[in-house]
DNA sequence: ATATCCATCACCCGAAACAGTGATTCCTGT
DNA sequence: ACAGGAATCACTGTTTCGGGTGATGGATAT
């Protein structure tokens, strides 16, 4: 059974959509919020495993939410709802971890489709291109180990060419400890070198 | 007049397409071909300036073709053309040099503007996520230095993991020569080191 | 013919990366 | 209370990188 918890300010598209998902099998309704901090605060003590989300909305838009979800609850698959095609917005949102992105006036079967395949880890796009953009997603969000804030604050650095000695001034640190974490990230990562690490971080998108 | 060439084995819709553009003001017919050969062979005494090929054909197929023909005649602009959405290939395309990509289903209206866009230089992709992919890649194919054939060769050795000794081993030279075209790369490229030469090189999809 | 670019090789030197090892503090979960 | 992980710092080597500089032969183009 997949919980379904949708974040629209249009009253109608949730409405709308509520009565699509409706006795479809497989499928729950969690519920609804108009806005990012009703959404976040039904998160604290709730949970869902889609979150369908409109990209426009007041106050804190869905790019801004769709990271702070990710961060706070890395589990919750997000599916990203637009009236049209918002070409940066879809960028952004799947940088900032969305799973998918379908348009409003998207059939049921489509609508479907799309939750079942966020749900299992696919990213998916409606729209003609959208298989192409999933064969190319597929192998960028392979199994990763995880890594901590400060290896991943300090991979980024790299991937931008600072040595170990500039980003310790930079963050604050002793040359020692970024050259740690530094060797950490090769070990961790399993590759050998920052040319490779420096690929691997670009490829999977961890940057 | 932007004079437009096809490439396709499929005799209605290189009929269609040309009954499409008939009359089209600022689009000029250049003439047809029904294989890969052929079409090398006009382009060896003529010229056009959009070229449609279709992706499936027997022999060389589109994506070859593709490369050969950027390969070649780097100044036309290749869109291509499929009766339906096949994923890996239009990726495959794109890589290899196409500008864009609509469907044979696309309405006159849509093929019109994909053959002014792709004359212009964007990227065109037919569908409701076209535009995402267009900001994507309008910022991936940015002017960047020519490298030879050997820097090439070089650098993806470097995103390898390869360290200067390895490569010159690997390839036959001697380690001042590879640590020649490293430093080569590092200046054509503006880069400082090997992790921003790499991070360039993923990004700008040089390897 | 001569200028330009590519590819090749060479050396010096300082800076950075990489390998190995080990230590302390703090925080979190059981 | 204790284990474990994260984050911090430290030292010692060896290897690689990166900057500078310069040379030679070959292909190509004007």
């Amino acid at each position: 059974m997949i919980r379904v918890f949708i974040v629209d300010d249009h009253p109608v598209v949730i409405e709308g959509i509520h009565s699509l998902l409706q006795n479809e099998r497989g499928i729950e309704w969690a519920g609804h919020a108009m806005n990012a901090s009703s959404c976040l605060g039904y998160f604290v003590n709730n949970t869902a495993d889609v979150l369908l989300m409109d990209i426009s909305m007041p106050g804190m838009d869905g790019v801004e939410l769709c990271a702070v979800m990710k961060d706070k609850y890395p589990g919750v698959m997000i599916l990203g709802l637009s009236t049209f095609n918002q070409g940066l917005y879809i960028k952004k949102m799947v940088v900032n971890g969305a799973s998918g992105y379908i348009l409003k006036n998207s059939s049921k079967e489509e609508l479907i489709k799309a939750i079942h395949a966020v749900h299992e880890g696919i990213i998916y796009f409606s729209g003609e291109v959208g298989m192409a953009l999933q064969e190319y997603q597929k192998s960028s969000e392979k199994e990763l180990p995880a890594l901590t804030a400060r290896e991943k604050e300090i991979l980024e650095l790299i991937s931008e060419g600072y040595t170990n000695p500039q980003i310790a001034e930079k963050i604050f640190l002793s040359p020692f400890t970024v050259d740690s974490h530094r060797k950490n990230l090769l070990a961790k990562l399993g590759v050998k070198n920052t040319a490779t690490l420096v690929r691997l971080a670009v490829e999977k998108k961890l940057i």
